[in-house]
DNA sequence: GAAAAATATTGAATAGACTCAAAAATAAAG
DNA sequence: CTTTATTTTTGAGTCTATTCAATATTTTTC
């Protein structure tokens, strides 16, 4: 694994993802041609194929590297939640959406998005679904987690409500990135959904 | 608006989408060139582009015309809906899903999602979007009606849980047009999570 | 009904994602 | 170090969605 050849691999992934990564930020996912990425990655457009399957795939994996860095972020949340089930829901979603929105456009999640649903078999697709999904059981683990300090009531389903509530979350992002909605405006709807569910939730409701 | 012209324009976009609908359902919609479809609808690619924005304008079209059945489905679950709050709400996911699946593939399905995520300007995007908020205000109302009938608790915001019970289904149903689950799997699921709101929703949980 | 204006059709041309057979680079074998 | 085998790179070529200037059709005007 330290042959010529591994090293060089790496060398270029990262040449690669870096100049596609720097030209979708300062272009736009469109209007960037393969061709460019290749050129600015010193490398043919063949070989970038011989590294990502599709131009969507590598701004997959670009996004993917955010998706982590929402799941770190959300685990801090998990493990010191506020003290009221509202409180913690909403933490949590704004932690999600705040950090979501620091380095990829609405464009670059629109197009993100639209690929891992229209193209699930392509192994960066299924990796972002992988993602996805642990965001899903932080939902569920944060509804354990108030369970256990006695913020929320302990005779209901934790997993069933983490995975609608966080679907809620993710579909009203969708819904974000559609449209010319500003952040608050996504945080309060957030919000104001979460509301009577959070009330239900909580002990003595 | 009897000339000529209007009934050939009527006519050209009837055929059009039949033969688009014809074909994508024979052969999927990625193996179609809009070629074929205006071979199909004698026609040239020419004014297939003046009948339709994109290739992906006439499938947003096609599955549009699908949502809209499924909102009357939907509609007669409302206007008369099951006596638990439980039943209503798997009811009326039920009905959805068993309409969504009867003319349109999952690679349809995924396609026309995709985008109108990737491109919600495009009129049937916004169209097809208007259509997905006549089903999430369907929700609410089926909410609102089991509230009106005293099975559901009356002091509830009947608008915030709607959205969220119909997120939720949306995506699940994405989750499944994803993947290889079958549909009894997508109804059982969408059961189980809706299984502890709608215990806390009931009157005298 | 002929001429002018408005509208629609057409298909050849464009652009850009993706492929693939030949060439080059690296590794393994002797 | 050569030779052979394996892996990788390369860029010209393919395929298709989309555009657009020329052509044709319909409507309006007189």
């Amino acid at each position: 694994m330290t042959g010529l050849r591994a090293k060089q691999k790496a060398n270029r992934t990262e040449r690669i993802l870096a100049a596609a990564t720097d030209l979708f930020r300062t272009m736009g996912y469109d209007a960037v041609r393969i061709e460019d990425i290749a050129e600015a990655a010193e490398v043919s457009v063949g070989t970038f194929y011989n590294y990502f399957q599709t131009k969507g795939d590598i701004l997959v994996a670009i996004v993917s590297v955010e998706v982590e860095e929402v799941l770190l972020a959300g685990a801090a949340v998990v493990a010191n939640p506020p003290p009221t089930v509202s409180a913690a829901l909403n933490r949590l979603a704004e932690v999600y959406f705040d950090h979501s929105v620091v380095h990829l456009s609405k464009e670059m999640w629109r197009t993100a998005m639209a690929l891992s649903i229209l193209n699930p078999d392509t192994p960066f697709s299924r990796h972002y679904s992988d993602l996805d999904g642990l965001l899903r059981d932080q939902m569920c683990c944060l509804i354990a987690a108030l369970q256990r300090f006695g913020t929320a009531r302990p005779d209901l389903d934790a997993t069933a409500l983490g995975e609608a509530l966080f679907n809620n979350l993710n579909m009203m992002f969708i819904e974000y990135i559609k449209s010319e909605m500003p952040l608050t405006a996504l945080k309060d709807t957030v919000a104001r959904q979460n509301a009577p569910l959070a009330r239900l939730i909580s002990v003595g409701s």
